[in-house]
DNA sequence: ATGCTTGCAAATCCTTTGCATAGTC
DNA sequence: GACTATGCAAAGGATTTGCAAGCAT
């Protein structure tokens, strides 16, 4: 899902048409792992695409959203941040630097199977742990 | 953490006065477990409080946030939820009902453990399955 | 008495929407 | 050519802030 032809091929099966903002905002928004915000690949794609609006950015990021391409997330401060990453993982959100690092386990299948013990059928999951990264440890102490 | 003594003698120690609306806000924002949003918190306070303001009550779930007594949980739709409770658990949130639903069980602990093995300090969890319900399942087929 | 807290309204931030124009299929 | 998507500006919803008056300590 990272090459342009399985981007227009993919909105197209949706019944989306492949424009080339379309197509701009999704290659970097399903390519970046920085789980960049809608203003930050709103900023990316200007510079190949210098009259794209903001508002395309957020109507595209829903589109993707609704292929099941990338997930939203929401924080009790600033903007939504994007995650194309779709397999089970964890976040690992560092409260000093912001960094915001995946980790693929085990224990994020684990989680899907304690819910599924519970007979919940699970769609979509989200997994943040909130701390301090050891770079940022190192850096200030404690 | 529940009764109204122990709410006052945590403000007080934190430096917080111990007004009635705190304490009022505070006693249904700590004790519920419909994970209320902060309209829901005022509706409910005001039946007792009839002039508290939704600003004091977002003031006051800051508070308690600050506190370490609850935790905002952010959604791409809709008011942010509070949750009060604290130690580690999983949240299955039905998209057909909305409810959220607390799961305690030791596959939360297990992330800590993986948090810990990547040098990373845990303060903070947040698990959320999305999916559908049992009850929903049932009712709604599939 | 001091200064934190309240309630009101206005402001802010992020995101969505309406609409005329442009572009895709 | 029909119909969707874009870009702009304006609207929207949730939350925060400024401030005078009211309380807690």
């Amino acid at each position: 899902m990272d090459s342009d032809g399985s981007i227009i091929k993919a909105l197209r099966t949706k019944g989306y048409r492949a424009t080339a903002q379309r197509i701009a905002i999704s290659r970097y928004a399903l390519t970046s792992r920085a789980h960049p915000s809608a203003r930050q690949v709103y900023d990316e794609v200007r510079s190949t695409h210098p009259t794209v609006s903001l508002a395309t950015v957020y109507k595209t990021l829903q589109v993707l959203r609704e292929m099941g391409l990338l997930q939203e997330l929401n924080f009790p401060e600033g903007e939504a941040r994007f995650d194309s990453y779709m397999r089970p993982h964890l976040h690992l959100i560092c409260r000093r630097c912001g960094k915001i690092i995946d980790v693929e386990d085990q224990a994020a299948q684990d989680l899907l199977n304690v819910a599924s013990r519970a007979r919940f059928t699970v769609t979509g999951l989200r997994v943040d742990m909130y701390g301090v990264c050891q770079k940022c440890a190192r850096r200030n102490g404690s």
